[in-house]
DNA sequence: ATCCTCCCCTAC
DNA sequence: TAAGGTAGGGGAGGAT
């Protein structure tokens, strides 16, 4: 209060950060290794940005009233072209939004500033630093717990922050050069290699993805041939089961027993019977006390979580020396004692003080799960995959052939599993996917029951809520503040007040679930829908460069699995965990993410993203709009979505071309909704039995695709492991070349067009139209054969995927000329009552092309055109003339700066 | 009404 | 020390 300053008042201290704008980021460093500068700094104690460029919320007058009623000072300050305001000296900052919008954060605060809402800035010191290539400013912050200063672990940069605040307080140089040399976070080179190497949940992710792709395709492959049922039905030698008539529908889950566990027992059996969990930690404690960050870390936990976890927090009673590595999978005789997976392993050793601990081993999972799935697969390939350990199997057919009793196939099949992989599992029967699921869970562990439908209602009523699937924590908690506990609880409370607790769709199936009804069919063909890289651990940068180059490491992951699968995405959504306002610097778990607020932003430009380097410089635009300090973050993620087979690029036009061939013209969109129900009818149906033949006859279009170079390879795949049982279960050999090949896993198989497309359009309806997705049968593909097969050889899609992934987004009209074009446009608007958007817009972005490649010809030609076939129609294509405009100047903008001459006077309402 | 964005929740 | 990933379902609330 002792200061008493003007607006724009650029000395008073504040010069430092004069000295600053102009540093470079990557002198910062070199600057603060000065740390009288740093002191200096920190005299500025509790200052406060309220003001980015131009707007301030509150406004500056009432801001001003703040400080003085708060005894603070209040000050504007010019940096470059960016006005701050700043207020410092104040005990207590406590500002209201006031506004009518959120706040505009400045960068360096993590909370939300919502309308209305209470911030207290009180903690936060302040400096600042212009970045190299960015105009604005970024800001870090330093937590300033207490008034004094030799708590403030000052952040500037962690070595140096580190170095001050041991100083201060402890005087150890020596420790902190040990520790530095050993950590190795996400700034280091190889990182995110070794990370995948030692993650147990990147492992059963992308395991998991592998085998609901591989489902998809032995499905594709299989010639209807099952060896192990065959034989089961052999030994049974009689068919008079078979004739029992209207068997209902039984579908199975099965689930592997505490399934990493049983992988590692197998190399000790010693431990059979012994409490044992697979974890990081060899010992339960650690050597070094953490309790300095821990305990502040812990009551934020319980703050956030202490209304969910209720009672069962997963760091209650942890020292600063209980270990925080989590158990993967612990024995039932473990779980006896309390011990869960997820757990951290210090917690299970409090519960159950002999817990035995064994190592990971990968590639042990990677063998079991392969042989589960095969041995399944020689039985029926109506399977949907849950994860590496489980999947959901549909029985009917294998009782009605085998003549089985439930019983009996579960016995047996579990047998077989048990033999083969050397590890127990359970089985579990019922009407639908919840019953078996339920069923899984009493049958636990080694066992087998049949949840019959006769006694599914009374079983329903004491199941726990928290059995039923989907119901986690948060539901929990909810549900137990309306009272209720158990499935019979919810049978008798009312739909309406569930879902006013819940939510609409969640209070439906939860009403249904607590009937022990799922309406939920099998899914066997589980499409993608998003694809995603993101870490959470280890993440520690230094300097914005370090972050800037894991942005790209991790969009290159990213970009490499898009590849993978043979998708292309439209949209980019960057995820971040960022250090909560409060939270530690230094988390409770070694590199964990603590306490974080999670943020997210996408992009809306809706084009194709076509390269590693796109994704990059997209979520760098993200991370800028995001706000968050580099130093503060815990996590980064990149999430691809709006994804489309390139085939389905292609569909949007493809809409329209089959619409065309079939007068009808009904939505299409059901198809690609029901994806999976009208296949399996196809694969059963007479018409489509002669395509399957000659799709099988010729399976070696496949393009083969190697991962671009650095990609890790290490933690992949369904390899070949589960050789040498194989014979056992050996029957086609194509299926089982599917499970021994890592390659092309996770490709969705290009299906070669081998079918007559006049056939094709011989078939009714929804199966052509089904094929037509299956076979990923282009427009470019219809078009020629409509049009008197051009060359049905120069099919430019994936083959440009490989190695060099080429910039440019595809486009179907990429080959043609507009002689050829026109035609198809005219058929389009003479076939079409409204233009699809996607139609447009893939026709436009071919515009924009021509733009980009300096057709200027060509285009004139186009618009005149389109401008006066157009002007003959109704608004819509008005809408999507205007729409193809746009794009294409844009295209003309970003190559000559300029507009083309195009006319849109249609004279009409829309204008 | 319907879509989009930014979350939160759940499962393995 | 520790290796807290990944995908889908769904809701709130604003934009259209
Ligand atoms: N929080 C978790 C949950 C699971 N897993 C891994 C290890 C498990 O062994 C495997 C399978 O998960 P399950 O839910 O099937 O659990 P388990 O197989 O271990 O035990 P259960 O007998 O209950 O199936 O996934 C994990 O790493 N972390
Ligand atoms: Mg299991
Ligand atoms: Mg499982």
């Amino acid at each position: 209060m002792g200061r008493r300053k003007k607006d724009f008042n650029t000395s008073d201290g504040f010069e430092e950060w004069g000295g600053y704008k102009k540093a470079k980021v990557s002198k910062l460093d070199e600057q603060f290794k000065d740390e009288s500068k740093i002191v200096k700094i920190s005299d500025i104690f509790q200052g406060v940005a309220i003001m980015v460029n131009g707007i301030t919320r509150p406004p500056a007058d009432e801001l001003k009233k703040l400080m003085a009623q708060h005894g603070g000072v209040y000050h504007m300050y010019q940096l470059s072209s960016t006005t701050h305001i700043i207020c410092s000296n104040l005990p207590t900052v406590k500002i209201r939004n006031m506004g009518t919008k959120p706040v505009v954060k400045p960068a360096w605060i993590t909370e939300s500033i919502s309308l209305g809402k209470i911030i207290d800035f009180r903690r936060y010191l302040l400096y600042t630093h212009q970045s190299i290539s960015q105009p604005r400013l970024d800001f870090k912050v330093i937590d300033k717990p207490s008034t004094s200063m030799n708590q403030s672990t000052t952040n500037i940069s962690p070595e140096k922050s580190t170095k001050i605040c041991v100083e201060s307080e402890v005087k150890s140089p020596k420790k902190i050069e040990v520790t530095s040399r050993s950590t190795k976070t996400a700034s280091d080179p190889n990182f995110l290699e070794e990370f995948y190497n030692n993650s147990r949940l990147h492992l059963i992710s992308t395991l998991g993805a592998e085998y609901k792709q591989l489902v998809c395709q032995i499905r594709d492959k299989h010639d209807g041939f099952f060896l192990g049922r065959k034989k089961l039905a052999a030994t049974r030698g009689n068919t008079t089961n078979m004739q029992q008539e209207n068997r209902e529908t039984v579908i199975m889950h099965i689930d592997m027993d505490c399934f990493f566990v049983s992988v590692g027992l197998k190399s000790r059996p010693d431990l059979i019977g012994k409490p044992v969990a697979i974890a990081h930690a060899r010992t339960a404690r650690t050597a070094n006390d953490n309790t300095e960050n821990r305990s502040l870390e812990f009551a934020m936990y319980e703050e956030r979580n202490g209304n969910i976890a209720a009672g069962a927090s997963r760091v209650a009673n942890l020292d600063g020396r209980a270990s925080m590595s989590e158990i993967a999978s612990c024995s039932y005789e473990a779980r006896k004692c309390g011990v869960k997976n997820g757990m951290f392993l210090g917690r299970a050793a409090q519960l159950c003080p002999d817990l035995i601990t064994l190592p990971y081993d990968f590639e042990g999972y990677k063998e079991v799960s392969n042989l589960l799935y095969q041995t399944i697969a020689s039985y029926t390939v109506d399977i949907e995959a849950v994860s590496c350990d489980e999947m959901y199997v549909d029985c009917t057919e294998i009782l009605r052939e085998t003549g089985l009793s439930v019983s009996e196939w579960a016995t047996h099949v579990r047998g077989e599993i048990t033999a083969i992989t050397g590890c127990p599992c359970s089985t579990g029967f019922g009407a639908n996917r919840l019953q078996a699921r339920l069923a899984t869970r009493k049958a636990k562990p080694n066992g087998q029951f049949h949840l019959k439908a006769d006694i599914v209602e009374d079983y329903m009523s004491d199941i726990p809520l928290s059995d039923l699937p989907g119901v986690g924590r948060a539901t929990l908690a909810k549900l137990a503040n309306l009272g209720l506990t158990t499935c019979g609880d919810v049978q008798i409370s009312s739909l309406k007040c569930l879902q006013s607790e819940l939510g609409a769709k969640v209070g439906e199936t939860l009403v249904d679930q607590a009937k022990g009804i799922d309406k939920k069919p099998l899914n066997y063909y589980q499409e993608r829908k998003s694809i995603s890289a993101e870490i959470n651990y280890g993440i520690r940068f230094k300097s914005l460069e370090e972050f800037w180059s894991f942005l790209q490491t991790l969009s290159h992951e990213v970009y490499n699995r898009l590849l993978d699968t043979g998708m292309r995405s439209r949209c980019l959504t960057l995820k971040l965990m960022v250090r909560a306002a409060t939270a530690p610097v230094e988390t409770a778990k070694f590199l964990g993410h603590g306490i974080c607020d999670n943020l997210s932003k996408t992009t809306s430009s809706n084009q194709i993203i076509g390269s590693a380097d796109v994704v990059f410089n997209e979520a760098k635009v993200l991370y800028e709009k995001l706000n968050a300090p580099f130093c503060d973050l815990r996590g980064v993620g990149i999430q691809l979505t709006k994804l489309e087979k390139p085939g389905n690029v292609d569909n949007a036009l493809g809409k329209f071309l089959v619409k065309k061939s079939e007068e009808a013209g009904r939505k299409i969109r059901d198809i690609s909704n029901e994806t999976t129900k009208p296949l399996v009818n196809i694969t059963k149906g007479n018409a489509h039995s002669k395509i399957v033949t000659k799709k099988d006859d010729k399976p070696n279009n496949t393009p083969k695709r190697g991962r671009p170079k650095g990609s890790k390879n290490m933690n992949k795949s369904i390899s070949n492991k589960g050789k040498k049982s194989l014979n056992k279960t050996v029957q086609n050999n194509t299926i089982n070349k599917l499970f021994e090949k890592k390659k092309n896993v996770f490709l969705p198989t290009p299906k070669k067009m081998d079918i007559d497309l006049n056939v094709l359009n011989e078939l009714p309806e929804d199966i052509r139209n089904q094929i037509i997705k299956e076979y990923e049968i282009t427009p470019l593909e219809l078009i020629q054969n409509n049009e008197k097969q051009k060359s049905t050889n120069n099919q430019p899609k994936r083959q440009e995927k490989p190695l060099k992934p080429k910039k440019e987004d595809y486009s179907p009209f990429s080959k043609l000329t507009w002689e050829e074009i026109r035609p198809i446009i005219k058929h389009w608007i003479e076939r079409e009552t409204v233009p699809d958007k996607s139609d447009t817009e893939m026709i436009a972005e071919h515009f924009k092309k021509l733009a980009l490649e300096r057709k200027i010809e060509t285009l004139t030609r186009v618009f005149n055109f389109l401008f006066r076939v157009f002007a003959s129609l109704d608004c819509p294509w008005h809408d999507a003339y205007f729409t193809m405009v746009n794009i294409t100047q844009g295209g003309m903008v970003a190559r000559y700066g300029n507009v083309l001459a195009i006319n849109t006077n249609f004279g009409c309402c829309c204008m």
